[in-house]
DNA sequence: CAAGAGATCATCT
DNA sequence: GATGATCTCTTGA
């Protein structure tokens, strides 16, 4: 019986393979809800339950940094999907993105908010607060939570430092709004292409 | 509570 | 030299 409750969960807890990552980058943002983050960092494991997500669709979309072409910043978004796209902004927060769809097309999820899981003590550390909901309830908190930096721009998330992981949760319901803080994105401002976990307590304040 | 400012720096003009 | 896929704290009603 154990040996079969142990191949239940093995099943049920799938690393996200590359094909996930190459689907439209709408689908990958909405099927990342409900998945898992899993940081293996030397502090110890870090895991959330991703709540919160933003699709950035490519050249033509004016919130997305590879409008702006192809440049330094914005090199690893035009890699291979399956990859972490960390950038810095505002001096303080780094930004924690997924690269989706295929080489040389420049789109990414933008992962905004966890529920934490696991390594809650470590994450209360690392933010210097108390209160569970607001360990990962916005992207720069996130971040900051998971001790994720541009150390690992670049990295695969395929691999075994940080992963992506399917627990047979289905995706949960969640609502469709326009994306934080793309004021400046003119008519692609409103779309619809943040996706946030319906009355869920661990999304981002707004 | 809502609104505003400040913090602070990599990146691009 | 300006700005940004943010967050926190302070102010004032």
């Amino acid at each position: 019986m154990i040996v079969v409750s142990r191949l239940i969960r093995l099943t049920s807890c799938v690393k996200l393979p590359r094909s996930f990552y190459e689907q439209s980058t709408v689908d990958v943002a909405k099927q990342l809800l409900g998945k898992f983050l899993v940081h293996r960092h030397a502090q110890g494991t870090l895991i959330g339950r991703i709540v919160e997500t933003e699709a950035y669709l490519g050249p033509h979309d004016l919130a997305c940094h590879a409008a702006k072409g192809r440049t330094t910043r914005t090199e690893v978004m035009f890699g291979a999907a399956g990859h972490a796209y960390v950038y810095f902004i505002y001096g303080f927060y780094n930004m924690l993105n997924l690269v989706t769809e295929a080489k040389d097309f420049p789109a990414a999820v933008l992962v905004r908010a966890l529920e934490p899981v696991r390594g809650i003590k470590q994450m209360k550390r690392n933010r210097d607060t108390e209160l569970v909901s607001n360990l990962a309830s916005g992207p720069g908190k996130l971040c900051q939570a998971f001790a994720i930096d541009r150390a690992l721009n670049g990295q695969d998330v395929c691999g075994q430092i940080l992963y992506l992981e399917d627990r047979g949760e289905p995706t949960p319901k969640f609502d469709a709004t326009p994306r934080i803080g793309v004021d400046y994105a003119g008519k692609w401002k409103d779309r619809p292409l943040r996706f946030a976990v319906r009355n869920c307590k661990f999304v981002s304040k707004r």
